[in-house]
DNA sequence: GATATCCGGAACGTTCAACGATTCAGCAAT
DNA sequence: ATTGCTGAATCGTTGAACGTTCCGGATATC
């Protein structure tokens, strides 16, 4: 039956969300000259990961595919198939039979977490980089004092992040890419808890600056290990904050 | 039509799968006392899986969804998640309105996968494991000893796959141990036409077995060298192979 | 004869409706 | 209080349908 879909105006968030992402670690894999937008349920997943990195869904929620699926205005199995796409990234969880959560992380994830971005980052700064994948990091670091400046708080967080991205981007690997941005994108779910704290920006900005100069310079050596005793001291605030 | 396939029942492929592959990675990662079956989707996925992986669908294959959904006796929609699956793995690509391909690896490829496996591996070996992981490693590198006596060239190359799954595994990581079998499994793709190489696997056991001292000595350092020696030579080997 | 255009089939993307299976919550029975 | 049952809600899977896109071949044109 067509009328069961007159064209009605029931997916405001979908349609708005045409934004091609130019990050380094897009999903559309196959980009040789193609146009294609993305499919259906590809946007419907960014949809929902960027609501989940938000905050506007809290870990734990319960994500009911029929609810979504006319919330959206989409059918339930494209619905479906968001989710095993973000259930791949780790993002959901399914229960089988019970449904998908929004991923709730435990200690141990937190440990986890930084045990990938320990093998990766540092990894990625000991082997270097081009001249434009180091000003790429050196961006990111003044697109993080540029927000301390303005005391957006919001893209300080999002800066950092840059930076981090702009690290690994230095292998110029696409594999090391994709896994960093899934990484990031996992500890967008226990940031929200940590963002309260104040006194925890600062420092770090400091530490950014330390590893871009070691970089610039030449010295990698110095950098991963700057890096590292940076990637310890968040990993034991991070697991300080979500030990309450 | 599936060449080995004498069996010409509905769905014979699905009924016998009911392997639970004890394995480090297994992709159910919310397994905590929970005796679900996998759904069908995944069933279906590791089938495709097992077949990539030995070669019965060799890179480049196109996987009709219509042809796969009657051939397993499943529905289409299922085929589907199963192939979303596989895609989140990189194990097949998924080209928009054309179909999915059993993926095929360039020499760019097997640059990319060995510049992850240098991140991890070396990275986990740095770091030490207790000594029950150093043991499985051994134990590894025993069983690549036993396949060689008995000319067991399959066994060979699994034997390596599971020593190199044993090193990442002395970080006690969930989530490293995930990429890791995912990077094996990519690397699965190319090691068919690396087979025939005979002389090939002779020098890595010898590798190994340093590596494995190293380990056992307690100088992960010394170990982390050794590995990422071989990994240099392996690659540069793997690429010779594919720059026919 | 070579190039361009058009057209039909094949496969994919998406939707819809339906049925069985599983889980949970609440209530009844012991 | 514990056990067992019943029913609602939701998931898993199926099957069919329609529009869209892509490919290959036939036709038309120069």
């Amino acid at each position: 039956m067509s009328p069961a879909n007159p064209n009605a105006e029931k997916s405001p968030v979908l349609e708005s969300g045409a934004v091609p992402q130019g990050g380094s670690a897009s999903p559309g894999g196959t980009s040789r000259l193609r146009v294609a937008v993305p499919s259906v349920a590809t946007r419907v997943a960014t949809e929902l990961r960027l609501q989940i990195a938000e905050g506007a869904l809290p870990p734990g929620t319960k994500l009911k595919e029929e609810a979504l699926s006319d919330e959206l205005g989409v059918s339930r199995n494209t619905v479906r198939e968001a989710f095993a796409e973000l259930a791949s990234e780790r993002l959901v969880v399914r229960q089988p039979n019970r449904g998908v959560f929004v991923a709730s992380l435990g200690v141990t994830d937190i440990h986890d977490v930084y045990t990938v971005r320990r093998a990766i980052e540092v990894s990625a700064v000991r082997g270097g980089g081009s001249p434009e994948r180091i000003a790429a990091v050196r961006a990111a670091v003044e697109e993080g004092k540029h927000a301390a400046a303005a005391g957006d708080s919001e893209g300080l967080g999002s800066a950092n992040q840059h930076f981090h991205g702009a690290l690994v981007a230095l292998a110029s690997s696409e594999r090391l890419d994709t896994i960093m941005s899934q990484v990031l994108a996992e500890m967008r779910l226990f940031f929200h808890k940590a963002a309260v704290d104040g006194g925890f920006y600062q420092d770090y900005l400091a530490d950014n600056e330390q590893i871009c100069q070691a970089l610039e310079a030449g010295d990698t050596e110095l950098a991963a290990e700057r890096l590292l005793s940076y990637l310890d001291r968040s990993e034991e605030h991070q697991t300080a904050v979500h030990t309450s």
